[in-house]
DNA sequence: TTGTGTTTTATTGCCTCC
DNA sequence: GGAGGCAATAAAACACAA
């Protein structure tokens, strides 16, 4: 097809010869020269071609002739019109408008309506079909600007809550430090104290097995609950309801999917290993700890599927 | 006026479907 | 195998700043 292609004058002459006689009906600009001087029809482009038979079959009135200021205003550029050389014409305002409305019916083009619009608009059935052809390749174009535009800002919100964990998490860190911190200093001041104890100390002096025993033996689970109140309530709005981190929809839906338990998981890998076994038995059995490895923490995923990804796992 | 970037029209080659 | 669709591309037409 490189005979019929290509660009140019020639290659205009073959487009010429294409839109009254097929594809490659002529490979040679003076055939093309020779038929265009056989019709009116031939001097200039299809869009030409096209204009002069909406101009005979609708007398003066010219609906679709193009709106060019210059193109419309008298005899002599009508003249200039149709003896301009072979050019590319743009199809009037009026014939793009009564396409885009076919097009927002329907962008797909049956036969016997490509020929209806043609004959409408006194254009080619293939100029129309690759009018369709160009403005379906647009509406692609605009529609895959869109969906990068939805997907970039939910990329953008979902970066936004995993921040946001990220920095509660760094917080619940250091509370955890903070209070572990407590702990010791409690104990090493129980041993100094000897007798001197409180009953307060003396719930931690007990072995932790014991006091969850009986204290799950007599259905006083709360009193756990409440040491564990104690000594964050003064330190920490975890537990506020009306604290600025229930108001973040992702920690409350986390909470309400029973999943409170993670927000919640200290970062053990901060911990040395006595530290770790002082929570995990006097703290820790009644929080019920899911054990979650520090990996579970690990940086997002660059892209955003994978960061969507990443997200649900937890 | 001119250079340059954008839009529109049209071609080409490949692919799929019937 | 022919028709039609699509992606890539060419080239004319157009818009606009300098």
């Amino acid at each position: 097809m490189a005979a019929c292609g290509g660009g140019g004058f020639n290659s205009n002459l073959s487009v010429l010869i294409q839109s009254q006689r097929g594809p490659c009906a002529a490979s040679q600009p003076l055939e093309a020269f020779f038929l265009s001087g056989t019709s009116p029809t031939f001097l200039g482009s299809r869009s030409v071609m096209s204009f002069a038979d909406v101009h005979q079959a609708n007398g003066s009135t010219r609906p679709f002739l193009r709106s060019y200021d210059h193109e419309d205003n008298g005899d002599d550029d009508l003249d200039e019109y149709f003896h301009q050389p072979e050019k590319k014409r743009r199809l009037t305002v009026d014939q793009v408008q009564f396409l885009e409305k076919s097009f927002e019916v329907e962008n797909k083009l049956e036969p016997e309506r490509k020929t209806q619009l043609a004959k409408d608009l006194g254009l080619q059935p293939r100029q129309v079909a690759i009018w369709f052809q160009n403005r379906r390749a647009r509406w692609k174009t605009k529609q895959l600007e869109k969906d990068y535009e939805v997907l970039e800002s939910s990329y953008n919100g979902l970066k936004a809550d995993y921040d946001n964990l990220l920095k509660e998490k760094e917080r619940l860190k250091a509370e955890v430090t903070l209070l572990t911190n407590e702990l010791l200093l409690k104990e090493k001041e129980k041993e100094k104290g000897g007798s001197e104890l409180s009953d307060k100390d003396a719930f931690f002096q007990e072995p932790p097995g014991k006091a969850m025993a009986d204290s799950a033996s007599e259905g006083e689970v709360s009193t756990v609950a409440c040491k564990q109140e104690d000594i964050s309530s003064d330190k920490s709005d975890m537990f506020d309801s009306e604290s600025p981190h229930y108001a973040d929809g992702v920690h409350s839906s986390l909470l309400e999917a029973g999943d409170s338990s993670y927000v919640f998981q200290p970062d053990q890998s901060d911990l040395s290993q006595d530290e770790e076994d002082n929570l995990s038995k006097s703290l820790l059995p009644p929080l019920v700890f899911p054990k979650l490895e520090d990996d579970d923490y690990s940086d997002p995923p660059a892209s955003f599927e994978d960061h969507a990804i990443w997200c649900w796992s937890y």
